[in-house]
DNA sequence: CAGCCTCGAGTTCT
DNA sequence: CTCGAGGCTG
């Protein structure tokens, strides 16, 4: 079906003409009703493209400008507006307030099935099953599987094919009348898109908001310094019952439909409206939006729908809460009827929630290796998807003044895509009385020293430096980390004993340790004072990259660790070079050279450094610059994705760099091969996208062998 | 100078 | 994984 304008090929061709002169004759106003007919079907047509087939046909300035001149012509001659117009999308007066609006048929909820695994479709199955007595030999019953959208129910009432009432849900019974809020939103059609409508059908759905959508406009609130939102629901919600609906039409709101309300006349459409996924088709050619993540199916196939969509449910591009199973056969649903105010004939089969309410019982301030204070949320203990979440890092003072988070505050906490719990609002409305507004230490909560926040920086920090404790836990468990020194046992807990005990004050008193000294400490039996000992011997052996980024020089990571050693080849170089010198380092730009340098010319560190040294630690030296251009996978960059055959992720990454090559984190333009493993995911689109080499695990190999005979 | 790309740093729970 | 900042490129 073609969209709401009726399908001439010319459609999304329209040559550009002016507005029609203001002063027209008689003759000029039939030129003008035509006109503005062929424009409100042209726009018409292109919402219905944009929004419900998701392709867009022309320009955004193309589409202004045939709305601008739409708007120009009903101006000069009102008589043209008609009840279908878009104009209708912008204009409006603010409400006093809502109206009430009885449904002709009641927006009945749906039952929720308990078991949230897959296999709750089976419950449904087995219940249908049982009231329509079938036998286990009797064929499956088909189903129809949707989303549940997580936005607002809205009752769409169009009559002779005009929208003529938009309601929200209310108890059910009774609504509340949102139409001129409705009309402004432009996935929906303000007149269907065929010759013959019905006399009277009214169409449910859900009202959303896009994630995306929703990001952009909270930004936007925060740019204007206003109030944002919560989650998409609450904006979506919020945005219909605004009572200005200038408001509500600079809303990027959206809409799906799943249902019917009252019909006459729509049951002449044909033979397709058997089942609830005719319907379903059936509205979607009449223009209407309706979500293309759906199936038909039996039992099976429910169970494969839910975990589908529970694996894919954060990459959507809209909040779910669920998904409906449906009897896809009407007779079969009127057959099963309802019990109480409940279908028995359908279903909702949530997901485990991702956001959910707890309370804020402190906000402590952390201190980090760079000297940060970040303050974190200790909450009331949550089961949120999946894990119960305890803690939640606030960031940093902007945000905390943002979100306005107080001790004792009810808050939404979230489990998003990423694994991490993140505070998303308050419930202004739950706050104890006397909560006060958060503040920054403008102490170090560990030692005490003054903390400082520069000007135009968001983060507070501690100025102790390794005086401070804190500081000194969090250099001595970088230092330990697997991808620096690679001290197998030394973790959080030994280092905090290790160092409130004043057993180890700097990174030299590690290589000092013995047996009797480990044994004051507390669960440390002799084996794992024996293995410690063990593994902090055996990273006394070590590589300049590996010693270099353990120092925890800022601005310096793993990568430009690994550029500093290849470029000067020895630790002496490095300390003693100059600015200038370091500034020959690719990547290393000013601030960079201008950090390793502080870092070198304090006597504190070389003092450090030497102690270091002089405990045993030791690791190859190279010629430098010079020697490693003749490395033959110079200036060469790999990506790696998904999971080789035998080689791990660290061993490839070591006989590329052996060569001379380097290995990204991700594909750019800038990449020569990206190695493809199994199950490779979005670094291998793109690489085909730039167009950039592929290797397999042999593919690399032979390269490697290659590049070395060379 | 703007926009792209990469790296550093911080974060939670099992 | 994500954000922000530093470095590089056009």
């Amino acid at each position: 079906m073609s969209g709401a304008g009726g399908g001439s090929g010319d459609l999304f061709a329209e040559p550009a003409q002016g507005p029609a002169p203001a002063s027209a004759t008689p003759a000029a106003d039939l030129g003008a009703a035509a006109r503005a007919a062929r424009l409100r079907a042209l726009i018409a047509a292109h919402d219905h493209a944009y929004y419900v087939l998701d392709a867009p046909t022309i320009p955004d300035a193309e589409y202004d400008r045939l709305f601008r001149e739409l708007q120009a012509l009903e101006a000069a001659h009102p008589d043209l507006a008609t009840a279908d117009s878009p104009t209708r999308r912008v204009a409006g007066r603010p409400l006093e307030g809502f109206a009430p609006v009885r449904h002709a048929v009641p927006m009945r909820s749906i039952r929720t099935e308990t078991d949230t695994t897959a296999e709750g479709a089976r419950a449904f199955d087995a219940r249908v099953r049982r009231e329509l007595k079938l036998a286990d030999s009797d064929p499956p019953v088909v189903y129809a599987a949707e989303l549940k959208f997580d936005g607002l129910a809205i009752n769409l009432r169009y009559e002779a094919g005009v929208l003529v009432q938009a309601a929200t849900r209310g108890d059910g019974e009774t609504g509340e009348d949102v139409t001129q809020n409705v009309c402004t939103i432009r996935a929906i059609p303000l007149r269907l898109a065929t010759p013959a409508p019905p006399p009277v059908l009214e169409v449910r759905g859900e009202v959303y908001l896009r994630r995306d959508d929703f990001e952009a406009l909270n930004e936007a609130a925060r740019n204007r310094g206003d109030k944002t939102f919560v989650n998409p629901r609450n904006a979506a919600a919020g945005s219909i019952r605004q009572l200005d609906p200038a408001i509500a039409a600079q809303r990027p709101l959206s809409f799906f439909a799943y249902g019917l309300g009252e019909t006459q006349g729509w049951d002449l459409l044909g033979a397709a409206l058997a089942t609830h996924s005719g319907v379903l088709d059936a509205l979607l050619a009449l223009g209407l939006p309706v979500c293309h993540e759906r199936t038909t199916g039996t039992l099976d196939d429910l169970v494969r729908f839910h975990t589908d969509i529970a694996a894919r449910r954060d990459a959507l591009p809209f909040d779910i809460d669920g998904v409906v199973y449906k009897v896809d056969s009407l007779a079969l649903q009127a057959q099963l009827g309802f019990v109480t105010r409940e279908p028995r004939w359908a279903v909702a089969h949530k997901y485990p929630p991702q956001e959910m309410l707890t309370t804020v019982e402190a906000i402590d301030v952390q201190v980090g290796r760079t000297g940060k204070l970040t303050p974190v949320a200790r909450l009331a203990p949550v089961f949120v998807g999946g894990v119960t979440v305890t803690n939640a890092t606030l960031h940093n003072a902007n945000e905390i003044e943002r979100k306005d988070v107080r001790v004792g505050d009810t808050v939404i906490v979230r489990r998003a895509g990423d694994v991490i719990p993140e505070v998303v609002g308050v419930l202004p409305e739950r706050r104890p009385a006397g909560a006060v507004p958060f503040a920054m230490p403008h102490a170090c909560p560990v030692c005490g020293s003054d903390a400082v926040r520069d000007e135009g920086e968001v983060d507070s920090r501690c100025s102790g430096g390794l005086v401070c404790a804190a500081q000194r836990k969090q250099a001595l468990l970088h230092f330990a980390q697997r991808r620096a020194m690679d001290i197998d046992g030394l973790g959080d807990k030994i280092v905090e004993q290790l160092v409130d005990a004043g057993i180890v004050r700097t990174l030299p008193d590690l290589y000092r340790l013995g047996v009797l000294k480990l044994a004051e400490l507390e669960r440390m039996a002799e084996k794992s004072a024996a293995n410690l000992l063990q593994a902090i011997d055996a990273s006394r052996q070590t590589t300049l990259a590996r010693f270099l980024f353990g120092l925890g020089i800022r601005h310096v990571g793993e990568a430009t660790a690994k550029d500093l050693a290849r470029h000067f080849g020895s630790l002496d170089a490095l300390m003693n070079a100059s600015v200038e010198a370091l500034l020959q380092v690719e990547q290393v730009g000013p601030v960079v050279a201008e950090s390793i340098h502080t870092f070198f010319a304090q006597p504190h560190q070389r003092e450090v450094v030497e102690q270091l040294r002089a405990c045993g630690l030791t690791w190859a030296e190279t010629g430098g610059a010079r020697e490693a251009a003749m490395a033959p996978l110079t200036g060469k960059t790999f990506v790696l994705t998904g999971t080789l055959p035998t080689l791990s992720r660290e061993q490839a990454q070591a006989l590329i760099e052996a060569q001379g090559g380097k290995v990204a984190g991700s594909v750019s333009k800038k990449t020569h091969y990206v190695v493809v493993g199994a199950d490779a995911g979005s670094k291998l689109e793109k690489a085909r996208e730039l167009g950039i080499a592929q290797l397999d695990e042999a593919g690399l190999l032979g390269l490697l062998q290659n590049a070395q005979n060379s």
